[in-house]
RNA sequence: GCGAGUGUAGCUCAGCUGGUAGAGCAUCACGUUGCCAACGUGAUUGUCGACGGUUCGAAUCCGUUCACUCGCUCCA
């Protein structure tokens, strides 16, 4: 993780920038913030959900094998229990009063003492649970315990029958959900890369573990596919890292990684489960998760692929991808070129993918109704503010790559100017072709 | 959770050894301009992170607390 001083300062160029525009944001600020949360204002917003939707499209819609679901954050509690969540994600921690150094109780030698300078001045053991707890009914007890998700897919396996009989799947299919997870990690970190709170996008692929490996090798396949050709992510910005420790049910995994200003970090995980899951949740529920091939007369428990994404990780990577600083021409005085700062996010899941900017406010009015137009069918904005170089830079900023200035030519030629966000070069356009060129530069 | 550092306007920051706050940028209005943060005039913005203490008086000193950053730890 070679961290250089030029890269730390690019993620706080980012942080202020996503804070500045109305990307992202501590959540409830003005009390102080909460740790590890993270709200997304205007701009983060349209950019999540149009991630989301491109997931959402590539995964489900134009699949006919893989189903939508969307479950409870909560859940009976018996489900993390039966996942191992309950289990796993809880460890009796100590710290070392002298050195320090904090250790797992259950990997201490002699828990009296500590292994790292011998010392036996240690706290209290203490319970480190990442699972959130809250309680189900107005009674605050054991009993009516209860904890949010701490990852989409355990709702996925123990649907997995009602969604089979509803949509009359056979294997192979999958179930796709997007949606909250939370766990309380000990130490939020880089942005919200690591938060307590956050967006998962998970499908799990249910299939005969005869065949398990080669729908591994297809959804990996898949999904690099997908961050090349849909959110442009190049050779040297991505990486696949292959586990050599795997889980003691997995038999094969891997992380798709990304270069962040901090270093390199997992986005998406590709994860042969194995039948471990389902076969978990029969256990603990007594109902035969099972799976009857009618065809070959045989009963099998299906073998899991898994596709996990982290969706705010999604938006962490396009934005230090994007972010880039160059010059361009300007008019203050005494200068030639200023600094500035563009997005270069691809078209499809920019925030604004079109801004119209009349060329004077006398235009205003022709403008708006184009303006009224494009909304219908792309992420646009209008804006009359300044003067027109300081719109573009204002454009650049949050990542617009077309803005569409009408002039006063385009009273009497119906045609518009498009400039782009990269090149800064401009093309004049008939208002009639606009939705055409911009679906066509936009690449739906 | 431990250790170190930081916290002043939306942003970046100044504020010397205590005398109740400033600059640039941004934002808004008007004028001007009409293709890359132009210019002019004017306007808005802060319980100086919070609470408490010392003091005649605290952004400034002390304590506590919250948040953030970095390191350690954690990351099924």
């Amino acid at each position: 993780m070679a961290e250089t001083v030029k890269d730390l300062e690019l993620m706080d160029k980012i942080v202020s920038l996503c804070k500045r525009r109305g990307f992202i944001f501590p959540s409830s600020e003005i009390y102080g913030g909460i740790n590890g949360f993270w709200d997304y204002g205007p701009y983060g917003a349209r950019m999540k959900r149009a991630v989301e939707g491109l997931w959402w499209r590539e995964m489900v819609e134009t699949r006919d094998n893989v189903e939508g679901l969307d479950s409870t954050i909560i859940c009976h509690p018996r489900v993390w229990k039966a996942s191992g969540h309950l289990d796993q994600f809880s460890d009796l921690m100590t710290d070392c009063r002298d050195c320090k150094a904090r250790h797992r109780i259950d990997q201490m030698e002699n828990p009296t003492q500590c292994p790292n300078c011998k010392s036996a001045n240690l706290t209290e053991p203490r319970e480190f649970n990442l699972m959130m707890k809250t309680f189900v009914g107005p009674v605050f007890d054991e009993e009516h315990t209860a904890y949010l998700r701490a990852e989409t897919c355990q709702p996925i396996f123990v649907d997995f029958n009602q969604v089979r009989v509803a949509t009359r799947q056979k294997l192979p299919f999958g179930i796709a959900q997007i949606g909250k997870a939370f766990r309380n990690e000990i130490n939020p970190r880089n942005f919200t890369f690591r938060s307590r709170e956050f967006t998962q996008m998970e499908m799990e692929f249910f299939c005969d573990g005869e065949q398990g490996m080669e729908w591994f090798e297809y959804w990996k396949t898949q999904r690099i596919k997908y961050y090349k050709e849909k959110l442009g992510f190049t050779d040297d910005f991505m990486r696949i890292y292959e586990h050599e420790k795997l889980a003691h049910y997995a038999k094969a995994a891997i992380d798709i990684e990304v270069k962040f200003p901090f270093g390199w970090g997992e986005l998406e995980g590709v994860h042969h489960r194995g039948t471990w899951d389902l076969t978990r949740h029969s256990e603990f529920s007594g109902e035969d998760l099972q799976y009857m091939d009618h065809d070959n007369s045989r009963k099998l428990m299906p073998t899991v692929i898994e596709t996990s994404v982290g969706l705010d990780r999604s938006i962490l990577a396009l934005l230090c991808k994007a972010y880039a600083e160059d010059t361009a021409d300007t008019q203050k005085e005494g200068q030639d070129t200023d600094v500035r700062i563009v997005l270069r996010l691809p078209a499809l899941v920019a925030p604004i993918q079109a801004a119209v900017l009349p060329l004077s406010k006398k235009l205003s009015e022709n403008a708006e109704s184009l303006y009224r137009d494009l909304s219908r069918y792309f992420r646009t904005e209008f804006d009359v503010t300044g003067s027109i170089g300081k719109r573009y830079r204002r454009q650049d900023e949050i990542g617009t790559p077309f803005c569409i200035t009408f002039d006063f030519d385009s009273v009497n030629d119906n045609a518009v100017t498009i400039r782009h966000r990269d090149s800064m070069e401009q093309v004049r356009v008939n208002v009639t072709q606009l939705r055409q060129y911009l679906e066509d530069q936009i690449g739906y």
